[in-house]
DNA sequence: CAATAAAGTTTGAGTCGTCAAACTTTTTAA
DNA sequence: TTAAAAAGTTTGACGACTCAAACTTTATTG
């Protein structure tokens, strides 16, 4: 079994590649996202190569493997159980649990794995709305536009949450803008880079362009 | 924070030193223990000393300091608490649970920890009927006596399993014999080297003084 | 009490994961 | 189009953990 540096470097590869326009992750971002230097970086890219995990030609981008993808998979579905857990079980903060099913997530057999999701109901998706891949590796990512791709007076419910930082699922949660919920979009100001959208009678919260964009919503 | 590895030899000590008439670890069983040859186990004690964590007098016997032992407490605890949870959340198999746990363990923060306890009630044992080291490092290790120390016709209620040996709790499970079940003491047979208890109607059980001296019980 | 067994230690080497720093290639932009 | 910046690689070194095998000390027992 991959140990867990390297199950950590394929999640972060796998997250890197989903988000890049490219579908390629590249060292600098790998190396800051499992928190090394770029050199280490490239000597664990070497191993993981070698474990025919990913594909990563010589000063060009790294893509996972089939057979990384299997891996990547696997372990989000473990994180993101664990975070469902974490959150409808033990009634941790929404922000806090990342951090925590990192941890976690390499402990954890197939066989407890499964009584926990048969525990929970065999959710779908995690709490900040991210899809959980299926035992066998399926997920459907598909789920929402960004906040700000709306139009003014549209009435959306909020799907997911494309962030995993804690001051930001405060705010976000603070704001009450959490999967499940219902807004309406107030207004859009190009201008001032924002939108403004309406949580319920009374409340309303303005978000920068980019924030929005990080909040995604489908229509009610 | 003492690492993973640290961890389990400090466990594995704790127990041994539990164990041992002399309350002192040796060097050959600890290897055992934690699965390493005896040259590792040497080097590794000697970074536990420097830690001040255990103290190793140059071929004499291995004690915790108070420190050690507030570590292993620690240790305890959590293990203790997640395979309450794994057997009474997840019904995962009594006899199973051990080595998830062992994995667990190591990855659980103090929060979820305490999460986790309230959300189980609390519990003064696990399982096994092994109790429950307080978040303050507090047990109180004295709980009934062996099976073959009660003289014929003896009620007992079965208290605690010392094993975690897979075989060997399959097969406690087996008989009936899990910590809360009430038997009969029935036959002492110091020639057979064999306890018989009834369980209940119609059932009774034959083991070794050695199986039985594994299994606590104290008076109905 | 000596010979042997058992317990404990040391040594030399290897893997994994990491860093800092020097270096090379690619990209960017003046 | 070429100089500077950014991205990527290499090198040498280190700490944590491990092994095998040679070695030393302590315990056992005939």
């Amino acid at each position: 079994m991959a140990t867990e540096t390297v199950e950590n470097y394929i999640k972060a590869i796998y997250v890197l590649c989903r988000e890049s326009p490219s579908g390629e992750a590249g060292v600098v971002r790998l190396a800051q996202e499992v928190d090394v230097t770029k050199g280490t970086a490239t000597s664990m890219i070497k191993r993981l190569a070698k474990l025919k995990l990913v594909k990563a030609p010589r000063y060009s981008g790294i893509t996972l493997t089939a057979l990384g993808k299997k891996v990547a998979l696997d372990v989000l579905r473990r994180h993101r159980i664990i975070e469902t857990f974490l959150v409808s079980t033990l009634n941790l903060d929404w922000a806090d649990v990342h951090e925590e099913a990192e941890r976690l997530e390499h402990a954890l057999s197939p066989r407890t794995l499964d009584r926990l999701d048969e525990f929970l109901g065999r959710p779908s998706t995690d709490p900040h709305g991210d899809p959980i891949p299926s035992a066998s590796g399926k997920v459907s990512e598909l789920r929402g536009k960004a906040l700000s791709a709306y139009i003014k007076g549209a009435k959306v419910e909020i799907v997911r949450i494309l962030d995993q930082d804690r001051a930001f699922l405060k705010f976000v949660a603070q704001s009450g803008l959490k999967p499940g919920v219902c807004v309406t979009v107030q207004a859009l100001s190009p201008e001032g880079d924002s939108v403004t959208v309406q949580v319920k009678r009374g409340k309303s919260v303005t978000l920068s362009s980019n924030a929005a964009a990080k909040i995604l919503a489908r229509l009610q």
